[in-house]
RNA sequence: GGGCGCGUAGCUCAGCGGUAGAGCAUCGCCUUCACACGGCGGGGGUCACAGGUUCAAUCCCUGUCGCGCCCA
């Protein structure tokens, strides 16, 4: 077979990924014993290409899954997309427009016709795009937001909701994106901070010419919807003007003067302009006061007077109808600029102050939002949240990091009102049919709807659909549920729900796990997960967040193209710490592609070496030390990486396998082992060694595989440890049993320690590392002699030693001496050692140790520390200080011998 | 304004009551028959600051400063 000197990505990925997938290796059972274990994808739009945050969601999922498929789980992470309402409409508009067409010219059902075909062609791609990450994803399940089974679900469960009276049509402000012309719910509305100006305007008082209440506004242009002034009831400033009225300027308008405690004494003038129909602030207080509520801007957000058109009146030197009529149609920037124009004609403005405020934009249209009176199909979010709350707070559901649940109650402890339709196409359309009369009939199909019509009128009658779709977020809240053939009560309902963990940013804690909390257990009577797993975001190398604007945006595929999916997925989770942001460059990628490069080229040593799988090898027989202390290192390892993917830390269960293949294993175990398998050594041996040395490569190799699955499966199928593609459904790694591992650890230990102090002494000394010098051992223990002695081709090797014996004379002029436990390392360097350099260097040592002697003794004899410490403390401390006490005798000595 | 998180080696970050760590970078030596995407060795930190609790604080508490995010 022989490997290449590196491995190939770009060959094996897509030849190993479509192994796995033809075999059915990614398929849960539902038939099976086993003990499911689930995760739910985030189903990325359909419209959407693989991006970092996808790499580092995917990553971290799959690693989860594929490690729990190794624990002999029978996993199901469930694939799909999302249609997106919004985004994919927008897509499918561009790309009409291209071609000149307006979709409203093109007609309703045309239009979806164009979206459906644009799915086909073009939906396909992040899907694509996530096998090539290597995501291990029960293909054949996949599932889209806009099929039919999830539309009977979504159907379902608004028919449901709304017989229940938790979804209702209610007239009341909403987040109007004038640019898209829908309605959007708050959480799609983001306020940015816009420079602007704060206008304070001079509302004349009725009957009291030339006296003015000054209010302050940001948006003077909706004055024309105004209907009161409000000022604070304890506002020694207005008292005596409450209960009177204003004259709007250039409406007209009498306004009563009203007091509310809204408005805040310390803000502006202390009086404001009230617009019911045009802020939410203004709804609240137009609603206590029973004001009027004109609209004045229609849903392009263009001044519309129709609402006001009846109560222009003309007042001398305030207001102008025939100004106000020339404003019908203008855009609400324009007619802001008009209307501040004539106020200061009129006088009217008292000052412009430069003013910085937060405006509400729409998340996907990037304009300003309008708030805007219509009527909307609402949720009724309060009373679904109450058991979701619950479920956080008696740890049904648990938050990874938990601090996110704090995010998780605040939001969901004020909840409001859910605007859960779409003046879009492309969507589920609302199951509402209206009558004549406007009557409406909520069902699941227009026939249902027409018998329900039938006995409310006792005739048929022609009923009108609801134009109307539904938030796409409403369909990603039954995913958990839909995905498994809900409504229907299949198989896969009873045994994969609810879903073991979800995994996502906490970007989407309110738009998608809250709903999900929401719907799982209103419908399914149970928490559609029993964990959250929050991550990070992914930043560039400098934490900048990543945007087109700023072009530092890392494409994941071209990572891969460059370093491999291995060497991406391992980066992510080294760095995906809890609660942290993940820091990537490009950099780190290929700092990690070292490591897959280290363990296959450890492969290839173990090839050349005669290394073979041995079924027949039991670890228990081991009886090399060497042999033992690597067995218990890996048994060590894996428990570690256990543990740490237990807590989803991805960061030491990284941290843990890294160490274990590159420190213990290739720097030096394969080390040691060279010796042992070098021609003429002990033959029995050197089987043993082969034999142990393949039996931890298996287990490193799937102890990497939920991280690095590619490369591991290469080297599990070249190795034979089993069918090709056959590492993704082996088991995770047990124990293995380790004759005396203690024993074992220690002799090893103290080699290791040998061998160091050598190297290091030799370094210092700046002997090349082609002069061997001898080592000899002064006042060792038989147990020091004799490992020395077992050990003295390692040693050779290793320390570059010529010799290793005992000495018992004197020590050879010119030597350099080093301690290890009771003895002392002493290396004949005749012509290198600097006698002074040597006396120095040695004086340091002594210093170095004498310090933390004396650390140590001023613990000890604080009286306090040995009554309160606890016992094996203070005890610890006292074996410390008899170590450094040693050491300093024996370097006291070392020097008295250089004398 | 309210809430959350973060300030530890040049960089990225672990550790979170009892001897300050890793990776990368850096410096020196080494092209030794798996690997220079490598090996060996070294240097580098008053753990943001100030108080407090404790026998003992990087770790717990309080405050201050700086940075970031979310909500209003």
């Amino acid at each position: 077979m022989t490997l290449d000197k590196t491995f190939a990505p770009a060959e094996a990925e897509p030849r190993l990924y479509e192994g796995w997938e033809a075999s059915g290796a990614f398929a849960c059972d539902p038939m099976s014993n086993a003990d499911p274990f689930t995760i739910m994808i985030p189903p990325p739009n359909v419209t959407g290409s693989l991006h970092m945050g996808h790499a580092l969601t995917f990553t971290v999922q799959d690693t989860l899954i594929r490690w729990r498929r190794m624990q002999g789980r029978d996993a199901l992470w469930q694939p799909g997309t999302d249609h997106a309402g919004i985004a994919t409409q927008m897509v499918v508009e561009r790309l009409l427009a291209s071609e000149g067409i307006d979709r409203r010219d093109l007609g309703r059902d045309k239009f979806l016709e164009r979206v459906w075909q644009w799915k086909a062609e073009s939906g396909g791609t992040i899907t694509r795009q996530l096998r090539r990450l290597g995501s291990s994803l029960d293909w054949p399940r996949e599932r889209f937001t806009m099929d039919d089974g999830l539309s009977e679900a979504v159907r379902e469960v608004f028919v449901t909701l709304h017989s229940q009276g938790l979804i209702y049509r209610d007239r009341r402000l909403v987040n109007w994106d004038p640019k898209l012309q829908t309605a959007i719910s708050d959480l799609e509305v983001e306020n940015r901070e816009v420079r602007g100006s704060l206008w304070h305007l001079r509302y004349p008082i009725e009957g009291e010419p030339g006296r003015f209440i000054v209010v302050a506004t940001t948006r003077p242009e909706t004055m024309l919807g105004d209907t009161a002034v409000a000022v604070h009831p304890n506002d020694e400033r207005y008292r005596d003007l409450v209960g009177r009225f204003a004259i709007l300027p250039l409406v007209g308008r009498r306004v009563p003067i009203v007091a509310d405690t809204y408005s805040d004494p310390e803000k502006g003038t202390g009086a404001v302009k009230i617009t019911p129909a045009h802020d939410f602030n203004d709804f609240g207080v137009g609603q206590r006061h029973d004001l009027p509520m004109p609209s004045i801007l229609d849903k392009q957000a263009r001044v519309t007077l129709a609402e006001i058109a009846d109560v222009l009146t003309a007042v001398d030197g305030i207001a102008d109808p025939d100004f106000v009529r020339g404003l019908d149609g203008r855009d609400r920037f324009d007619a802001r600029k008009a209307i501040v124009a004539e106020l200061e004609r009129l006088e009217l403005v008292e000052k412009i102050e430069p003013h910085t405020n937060q405006v509400p934009h729409g998340d996907r249209g990037g304009v300003p939002v309008e708030p805007l009176l219509t009527t909307q199909w609402y949720c009724n979010a309060a009373v679904l949240a109450k058991p979701a709350i619950e479920a956080v707070e008696s740890g049904k559901t648990v938050f990874v990091p938990k601090q996110w649940e704090n995010t998780f109650f605040a939001w969901m402890r004020d909840i409001q009102p859910w605007c859960i339709s779409r003046q879009l196409w492309w969507g589920h359309r609302i199951p509402a049919w209206y009558g004549p009369d406007g009557e409406v009939f909520v069902a699941k199909d227009a026939d249902s709807a027409a018998t329900l019509a039938l006995a409310h009128y006792g005739h048929a009658e022609t009923l009108v659909q609801d134009e109307d779709v539904l938030d796409t977020w409403f369909s990603s809240a039954l995913w958990p549920f839909s995905t498994l053939g809900w409504p229907e009560r299949t198989r896969e309902v009873d045994r994969y729900y609810p879903g073991d963990v979800l995994v996502t940013g906490f970007d989407i804690i309110f738009f998608w796990v809250a709903r999900m909390m929401m719907m799982g257990i209103h419908f399914m009577g149970d928490v559609p997960f029993r964990t959250v797993y929050i991550h990070g975001l992914v930043r560039d190398e400098r934490g900048q967040k990543m945007s087109k604007s700023k072009g530092n945006i890392i494409d994941p595929l071209e990572l891969i193209d460059s370093f491999g999916a291995d060497a991406l997925r391992f980066t992510i989770c080294a760095l995906t710490g809890p609660g942290r942001d993940v820091k990537l460059g490009a950099s780190r990628v290929q700092d990690y592609r070292s490591f897959v490069t280290k363990l296959w080229n450890a492969a290839r040593f173990c090839e050349i070496n005669g290394i073979v799988v041995n079924k027949d090898f039991d670890p228990a027989t081991a009886r090399l030390p060497l042999n033992r202390w690597l067995l218990d290192a890996s048994n060590t390892a894996v428990a570690e990486a256990s543990v740490a993917l237990e807590a989803y830390r991805f960061d030491e269960y990284a941290a843990t396998s890294y160490r274990f293949v590159w420190n213990t294993y290739c720097d030096w175990f394969l080390e040691f082992a060279k010796p042992a398998l070098a021609a003429g050594a002990d033959p029995v041996a050197a089987a043993e060694v082969r034999a142990t040395a393949a039996h931890v490569l298996g287990t490193i190799l799937r102890l990497l595989h939920p991280a690095m699955p590619f490369v591991t499966e290469e080297l599990w199928d070249r190795f034979g440890y089993g069918e090709v593609c056959s590492l993704i459904g082996t088991s995770w790694p047990q124990p293995d049993a380790v004759d005396d591992a203690q024993a074992a650890r220690a002799e090893l230990d103290w080699v290791v320690r040998l061998i160091g102090l050598v190297r290091s002494v030799r370094n210092e000394m700046n002997v090349p590392p082609g002069t061997p010098a001898p080592v000899l051992l002064r006042d060792a223990s038989p147990e020091a002699a004799s490992r020395a002695e077992r050990w003295i081709d390692a040693i050779r090797r290793l320390a570059r030693a010529s010799e290793v014996r005992l000495l018992d004379g004197e020590m050879p002029k010119g030597s350099a001496q080093a301690v290890l436990d009771e003895a002392t390392v002493i290396l004949p360097l005749a012509g290198l050692v600097d006698l002074d350099a040597e006396r120095v260097r040695l004086g340091k040592e002594r210093e170095k140790a004498a310090g933390e002697a004396r650390k140590v003794q001023q613990k000890l004899s604080n009286a306090d520390f040995v009554k309160r410490a606890p016992e094996d403390v203070v005890e610890e401390n006292r074996e410390r200080l008899a170590g450094y006490e040693r050491e300093m005798e024996r370097l006291e000595a070392a020097l008295a011998r250089l004398a």
